[in-house]
DNA sequence: TGTGCTAACTTTACCGAAAACCCCCATGCG
DNA sequence: CGCATGGGGGTTTTCGGTAAAGTTAGCACA
């Protein structure tokens, strides 16, 4: 049986309120009481019970962190930058992965009130249908942050890059690169894919280009998905000679389909995704891509929480836009 | 303010209990006092309070799992295994990242149990010093399952492949593939570490060759480590002409050496690593590797540890040993 | 001698829900 | 008419801890 404090104080024959107090350091109590509580404490391996402390303090110390895909790098690295910012104050997180279901990320979103966390990081994979959720949110007064995507309507705090300026950034440097075809897949209808698409579209009539709509494809989220859009790109005629992916693992799936294929990269086709992920250097071609500062978005958004946490009432809501950062690799080297 | 069940009571005019019982369905409610209970409760978007009843029922429906990098996708597949497993019991899991440091996973272990999570599920960074980690789970009866490594000593349950068996099947491979002057990178010096490192050396034995000790060389656990590892590797003379490395990860870190060194993969060395990270079917040369279904690593430690929350008494240890596959791809094939 | 003050504890109330146990009244039956 | 039964609910305690308001003894001071 786990040591509870009542323990400690029939053991010493003091009221369990002494306990509490000299372990948490109140002033008064004297040097010697404390000293025997805390050698009691010691020895019988009291540890303090989180739950009763969470229902007196209604205070929890977890947050919620709610991803739409754990497998891709640039959340996992979100997760870290979250992680090292809240146990270094002695927070822990619950981190759920939506699938970039809507409805499942309501339903976890849910849960994680009932539960009580202090605050919430979220990446909502809710494009249009964002009423209900936004609405649980405001109920519950509970401080939380968006991340990475903006769903319309949401006036909260968000951490993020600047979306059309990424898409726009990405799409330019294939011009520049050469790239007179150029097509996009893009990523779930969020407003994040929004934000890319209307950047991909800007950066082309800037050059005196008319967007294609047949050059402009959907893939879900992951290599598989963008495997099987670059499949489809690939039957077009005329073949695109860029594409600008909505993420790296679409671009790292885009990849294999255009080797499977038989062509080449950057020669026949260059490609950029978004994201940086790690891995994005060690790919067959070296991919291209803009980075997001995951780690900073993370840390970012975590520190932004907590002073909503720490607040009395609540802070206007702030936007935190990061710059997009062009990397260029050899998927798009063309010269 | 959030509805709790005393606000449902006074509103009703009945007592807190009968609502209690109303809630959840308890046969001594009359069925027109139900309604009236979950109308209201529907009205005032009464949720229950987690905290409360984690208290009271002494269960908190939450889980710890504690692993070494949440950035190698090996883990990040486990854990979308155990999310999976567990969200569909209605539990949810406080993911930690102990950055392959005991002292820290220590401490993550020793912060979820004053959490009174109901179980444990733990990839441990401990080598040899796990004295104090085993102490602490047993102080605390915390169901608990151990995967992909099992410090010495400890007699819980587990989860994982047959280390040995994996290493002598990378091995055995490379010698197969016509590698003469086979390398190891070994990872961290845990179990799984050592049981590579075995089996790797029990192959070069079966096959009549001493395993040379400059050709074994540690890296951590990282892409970037394997870099490093790598590039010590290849100024030995003679250079190898096989690696087996601890996972994919190092062994796409030591692919990247390898090319920056003007080298080909296979023809110039063969390489395979260990945990199929998704992303391995992608590199630049797609990398063989020996496949330790990571998903169902994680799916059966949670069932397994269900079964340990739900038994009223601590089941026997059991061992689930995972069966590794070999997957050969470019990265090892020389003919 | 009485008063006030303070150090060092103790008591009481409470957080939100659940469970054990009690209670009241209507009904049935001998 | 008296008693057992049981449906439908209420009271109290508990979970482990915290906060605020007592309480007691000892000492200084007028």
């Amino acid at each position: 049986m786990r040591t509870r404090m009542k323990d400690i104080a029939e053991r010493l024959g003091v009221s369990l309120m002494t306990v509490s107090k000299a372990l948490r350091g109140h002033s008064d109590i004297s040097e010697a009481t404390r000293n025997r509580v805390l050698a009691c404490a010691e020895e019988l391996h009291y540890r303090p019970n989180w739950v009763a402390r969470s229902l007196v303090l209604q205070r929890t110390n977890l947050i919620g962190l709610v991803i739409p895909d754990l497998m891709n790098s640039f959340f996992a690295e979100v997760a870290r930058g979250v992680g090292r910012v809240i146990e270094a104050h002695g927070y822990q997180s619950v981190i759920l992965n939506s699938d970039e279901s809507p409805a499942t990320e309501l339903n976890q979103v849910q849960l994680l009130l009932e539960r009580s966390v202090d605050g919430l990081i979220l990446a909502s994979s809710c494009s249009t249908n964002t009423a209900d959720l936004l609405a649980i949110l405001n109920r519950y007064r509970c401080p939380h942050v968006l991340i990475d995507r903006l769903p319309p309507g949401a006036h909260s705090h968000y951490v993020g890059v600047d979306d059309a300026a990424l898409g726009e950034l990405a799409t330019t440097h294939l011009i520049e690169q050469g790239c007179r075809r150029i097509a996009h897949l893009h990523g779930p209808p969020t407003a994040t894919g929004a934000g890319r698409l209307k950047g991909f579209k800007r950066a082309l009539r800037q050059a005196g280009v008319e967007p294609r709509p047949d050059y402009i494809l959907p893939a879900r989220h992951d290599d598989v998905s963008g495997y099987q859009a670059m499949m489809r790109l690939l039957a077009l005629r005329p073949r695109p000679d860029g594409v600008f992916c909505y993420n790296d693992p679409i671009a790292a799936g885009a990849m294999k389909a255009i080797f499977d294929s038989g062509l080449d990269i950057p020669a026949d086709l260059a490609i950029i995704g978004a994201g940086n992920v790690h891995y994005s250097d060690l790919l067959r071609v070296p991919l291209s891509t803009i980075d997001q500062s995951s780690t900073q978005i993370g840390e970012s958004s975590a520190s932004l929480l907590f002073e909503c946490i720490q607040s009395p009432e609540p802070l206007p809501a702030r936007r935190i836009i990061i710059e997009p950062r062009l990397i260029i690799r050899a998927s798009t080297q063309r010269t």
